[in-house]
DNA sequence: CGGCTTTGACCGGCGC
DNA sequence: GCGCCGGTCAAAGCCG
């Protein structure tokens, strides 16, 4: 307890969770989007999974949603023509004869009250023919209504099928090339995790033990009993449908663990020996280029959307260059270390609000999620870093930004740093709100990501002749940065790994990424922000990995002596 | 005394 | 309708 407030358990040493919500919480609010996803024409042959062929699609062509009701209201038809006919009312069970022989009534020439009173019968039974018929055209149209639905369920339906078998052929293809499986993003978490894990488990699936199948695995142990595996596949196959709109899992441990070294920086070019990403789809989130047309619900979402990073820290929060007040701490489900919720203080009524908890599997790990844009002016040590996430936010909320061509251009550097680098982000939409997740507890992913941005630079530079001089952004950014190091040495915080010796001061790239998805939103002009992370993430290249300084990087040197 | 943390209560969404 | 769960509120308490 750093400060005030009745003893408790020291929310710094059992702090935390991973933002993805276990299994059992996880995918209740997931929203699947497979508008993106091919669609299958009727006649397509159905693909079977390539780890397993009992994987067999059920396919719903037609359903008739109103049988018995039609059938009823058939035969309710058909009595009221008996009985209306003798009137000249003509009705047809599939038609109605609106020119209706009302003058039935008029030959009620004896004006007895005996006539009045089967006129009025007749009318009331006929209002109620007309009733029915009504109600047989509403239930006609939503049957029609319901059709068209069950036809697009299907039709997405299949392209998942499609999707999937894609992705265990391209898991199988690149299991053969390289012979090592990749350990995704948390894949030493067995069974937790929500639909990223999940998809990340179907993604490992093939190395997994078959006593591990159970559960999680089972799609590649086709020696199981055909039913079992269908059914679990089927399972598995409706929780990925029912929470995952897409998932960018990009896996950057592979090109390590291929290697069997941890790649340092400078030395390798950035289009070398990282692997293509495991780029499963688009983001769902289609590019619009006109800001003015943003709708209530993007908006929406761009507020909602969340970068989550994963570091290592004994702290109980990384150190992100803002101010937090704690508001509420909670025990999340699925993880034995509590919830921390923050909330902004810098300004009178920032929205901001973050999420503090530490890995269940690995508490080492802090795992601070950010939420929300700062509506008042940060200072330089969050602005500095704050471009960290800003690419992977960027990428997240793809097309749903407001300015556009900054956004697209953002969207390069994020896709392009991403790709490069995968396992390093993992992108979610599936979350009951959109998260980018940025794993910065390997080394390797945090240099590789640096170097993958710097690889880009240049194009992406000159895309973006209007943006703020990044010499000048940088060097603040480093300068920034440099601040950092103190206070997050005197705070406990480790240093990167990749960080040399005689760089001491460097600061640690997680934090940075900390800070910066603090203040990933804090900046109006999101390209100055975007750009301000490149020049900073270069500036970290250089000034770690190469004692022959770039001259932003001897600057920033220069500007922490 | 102001500012902060703690923590139980409360609220709303969601699934059953 | 009920219970679960995540998120938030606000009173209580602590510290400088």
């Amino acid at each position: 307890m750093a400060k005030g407030g009745r003893p408790t358990i020291d929310p710094g040493s059992v702090l935390n969770s991973y933002t993805e919500p276990n299994n059992t919480s996880g995918f209740k609010n997931d929203i699947m989007d497979i508008s993106t996803y091919p669609i299958r024409n009727s006649g397509d042959e159905d693909v079977p999974s390539p780890a397993c062929s009992t994987w067999k699609p059920v396919i719903v062509n037609e359903m008739d949603f109103f049988p018995t009701d039609r059938n009823c209201s058939k035969e309710s038809h058909r009595v009221n023509v008996k009985k209306e006919s003798a009137q000249g009312v003509m009705i047809g069970c599939l038609g109605l004869n609106t020119g209706l022989n009302l003058t039935a009534n008029t030959s009620s020439e004896k004006s007895n009250e005996d006539d009045r009173t089967n006129n009025t019968s007749n009318k009331k039974s006929f209002n109620e023919l007309i009733a029915l018929q009504a109600e047989l055209d509403r239930m006609s149209m939503e049957n029609e209504r319901l059709k068209v639905l069950l036809k697009q369920v299907n039709d997405n339906y299949n392209s998942l099928q499609i999707h999937f078998a894609t992705l265990m052929q391209h898991q199988q293809t690149r299991k053969a090339k390289t012979g090592i499986v990749d350990e995704v993003i948390n894949g030493d978490k067995s069974n937790g995790g929500g639909l990223t894990r999940q998809f990340m488990d179907l993604h490992r699936v093939e190395k997994d033990e078959p006593s591990h199948t159970s559960s999680e695995g089972g799609l590649r142990d086709c020696s199981r009993s055909p039913m079992k595996d269908k059914v679990e596949l089927e399972y598995k196959k409706q929780k990925i449908c029912s929470s995952s709109s897409e998932i960018i899992q990009l896996d950057l441990d592979k090109s390590d663990s291929r290697n069997g070294t941890t790649t340092t920086g400078r030395e390798d070019s950035p289009d070398q020996a990282i692997p293509g990403p495991v780029l499963n789809k688009a983001p769902r989130f289609t590019t619009s280029r006109d800001a003015d047309h943003q709708h209530p619900e993007t908006l929406s979402m761009i507020r909602k959307a969340r970068v989550s990073v994963r570091a290592r820290s004994d702290g109980t929060t990384i150190n992100d260059g803002c101010q937090w007040r704690k508001y509420g701490q909670k025990m999340a489900k699925g993880n034995p270390c509590p919830r921390a919720y923050y909330r902004c203080t810098m300004g009178a009524s920032c929205p901001v609000r973050k999420q503090v908890q530490r890995c269940a599997e690995d508490r080492s790990i802090l795992i601070t999620t950010y939420e929300g844009n700062h509506n008042h002016p940060l200072p330089p040590a969050a602005m500095a870093t704050a471009s960290y996430t800003s690419a992977a936010a960027s990428m997240l909320l793809s097309g749903s930004m407001p300015s556009a061509d900054a956004l697209m251009n953002s969207n390069i550097l994020a896709r392009t740093a991403l790709s490069s680098s995968p396992s390093f982000a993992t992108l979610s939409a599936s979350a009951p709100f959109p998260t980018v997740t940025l794993d910065l507890t390997q080394p390797h992913n945090a240099s590789q990501f640096q170097r993958a941005v710097q690889g880009q630079f240049n194009m992406f530079s000159s895309s973006l002749p209007h943006f703020m001089s990044a010499p000048q952004v940088f060097g603040q950014a480093l300068q920034n940065q440099s601040k950092y190091v103190g206070l997050h040495s005197s705070q406990g915080m480790e240093l990167p790994p990749f960080a040399s010796s005689n760089q001491i001061h460097t600061p640690s790239l997680s934090d940075a990424i900390g800070s910066a998805t603090a203040a990933i939103t804090a900046d109006p002009n999101f390209t100055a922000a975007l750009v301000a992370a490149i020049t900073s993430i270069i500036g970290n290249v250089h000034s770690n990995h190469s004692g022959n300084s770039t001259q932003p990087t001897a600057r920033n040197n220069n500007d922490k002596n």
